[in-house]
DNA sequence: AGCCCGCCTGAATAGTTGTTCAGTTCTTGA
DNA sequence: TCAAGAACTGAACAACTATTCAGGCGGGCT
C-alpha cells in the first residue's frame, strides 16, 4: 500500500464536500431547489459534475443533507431563544418567533427545504426536518400545558398546525410580498405569533404582550 | 363547407374532454398529481395520448384546469355551509370545518392539489385557488370582526394562516394517519376548528361550542 | 352513394438532466 | 524519480415523458 489519506488530503475531501454543500445551498437560497442541478453546483463549488458523485451518491442524498444541515442551524436557533425565554409562554412565544424570523430571512431557500417541487424523491428528509422542528414545538407547548398556562391538548396536532400556518402565511404564494421593509417585516412576524399564541389558548391580552416581549430579542437574529 | 360540427359532434366532443378530466382527476385522488402523465390518463379516458392534446394544449393546462375545478367545488362549499350557518361566528366556523372534512375525504388529492411537486408548472393554478378559498375565508373572518365578534387583524393574513395549519395539520407529511376511522376523523377535524377559531380571537370556551355546531352538519358531507 | 374534412391514433421525436466511466492528473511512500 | 492507486474530469449515456404528426377513420353534407 503505497498511498494512504494523509491528513491533509482528508482535509481538502471535507472542505470539498462543504463546498459542494454550500454551493447546493446558495443555489437553493438563490433560484430554490430548481436551480439545484447537479452541473450548476459543481461549476459554483469549482469541481467537475462527475465529482460530485464522489461525496454523494445521488443527488437525492445531496439535497438530503441540506436539508438536514438547514434543518439543525434552525432546530439549534430554536433551542437558543426559548432556553433563554423566562418562563414556559415566553419560551414558546421565542420559539415562534424564531421560526418566523429565520424563515422570513431566507424565504426562498425555507420554501425549497420546505415545500418546493423537486424532481427527486426527498420526503423522507423533509419528513424527518418537520419532525424535529414540530417536535421541539410541540414540547414547548407542553411545558406551558404543563405550567397551567394552557388548556390541555393534542400538543403534537398543535405544533404541525402551527407550522403549517407560519409557513403558509409567511413563504407561501399568498405571502405578503413587501417584507424587505423591517418595519413590515416585524409586523407580519407579530401578526403570525400572535396568531400562533392565541390558537393554542393563550388569551388575547397576555398573548400580545408576549408578543412583544418575543420580537425584541429576536430582532437581533434578523441580521444574522 | 361541407363540414360542421353538428350538435351531436358537440356533445361527444364536451364529454371526452370531461372523461380526460375525470381520469385525471380519479389519477390524481388514487396516485397523487405524479400519477397524472398524458399517457396513463389518456388509457383511463379511452382515448389516444395525441387525443388528450386536442382539449388540452399541455398538461400544465390539464392539471390548471383540474385544480381550477376541485377549487370551484371546494369554494362552493364552502358558500354553501357558511351561509347556512346562523350568524357570522357560527359561518366561520362552518367554513373552516368544511375545508377541513374536504381535505380530509380526498387527502391524496389534495395534496395533489396544494402542494405535491409536479413537473409542469402549475403555479398560476394553484395561486389563483388558494387565493379564491383564502378570500372567502378572510371574508367570513372580516364579517366576524365586523360583528364585533373578533378584534381587528389582518385578515387576509389570518386566513392564509388558517389555511396552511389546516392543510399542514390534516394532509402534510406529519398528518396524524389513523384517520380512515371516523371517530378519529371527527376529533381532528374538532381540534383543528378549535385552533383556528381561537387563533383569529374567539374566546376558548365560546370556540368549543362553535366547534361542536359546526361539526353536526359537516358529518354529512363526508359521506359525499 | 360519394366526397370532404376534421377528429383520432400511437409510434416516433425531442428535450431535459441525473448518472456513468475511460482516461487523465495528482498524491504518496520508497 | 517512480510505481501505484486514488481522485478528478467531462463528454457520452440513459431513462423518462411530454409533445408532435403523418396516416387512417368516420361522421356530415349534397
Amino acid at each position: 500500500m503505497v498511498y494512504r489519506r494523509t491528513h491533509q488530503v482528508v482535509k481538502r475531501l471535507a472542505a470539498r464536500r462543504s463546498a459542494i454543500l454550500a454551493a447546493a445551498r446558495d443555489a437553493a437560497a438563490e433560484g430554490g431547489m430548481s436551480a439545484v442541478q447537479i452541473a450548476p453546483v459543481a461549476v459554483r463549488a469549482n469541481v467537475a459534475a462527475g465529482t460530485v458523485y464522489r461525496y454523494f451518491p445521488s443527488k437525492a442524498d445531496l439535497i438530503s443533507e441540506l436539508i438536514a444541515e438547514v434543518s439543525r442551524d434552525e432546530l439549534a436557533a430554536i433551542r437558543r431563544a426559548a432556553d433563554a425565554a423566562p418562563g414556559p409562554s415566553s419560551a414558546l412565544a421565542a420559539a415562534v418567533t424564531t421560526v418566523a424570523v429565520h424563515v422570513l430571512s431566507q424565504r426562498r431557500l425555507a420554501w425549497g427545504i420546505l415545500a418546493e417541487p423537486v424532481d427527486v424523491d426527498v420526503t423522507a428528509s423533509r419528513l424527518a426536518s418537520r419532525r424535529e422542528i414540530a417536535g421541539e414545538i410541540a414540547s414547548r407547548i407542553d411545558a406551558a400545558v404543563r405550567a397551567g398556562h394552557l388548556p390541555a391538548q393534542d400538543t403534537a396536532l398543535a405544533a404541525t398546525a402551527l407550522l403549517g400556518a407560519l409557513h403558509e402565511a409567511l413563504v407561501g404564494p399568498l405571502a405578503p410580498d413587501n417584507l424587505e421593509d423591517p418595519a413590515r417585516l416585524r409586523d407580519a412576524v407579530q401578526t403570525v405569533t400572535l396568531l400562533a399564541l392565541r390558537a393554542v389558548g393563550v388569551m388575547d391580552a397576555r398573548a400580545r404582550g408576549l408578543v412583544v416581549q418575543a420580537v425584541l430579542p429576536a430582532k437581533t437574529l434578523v441580521g444574522a
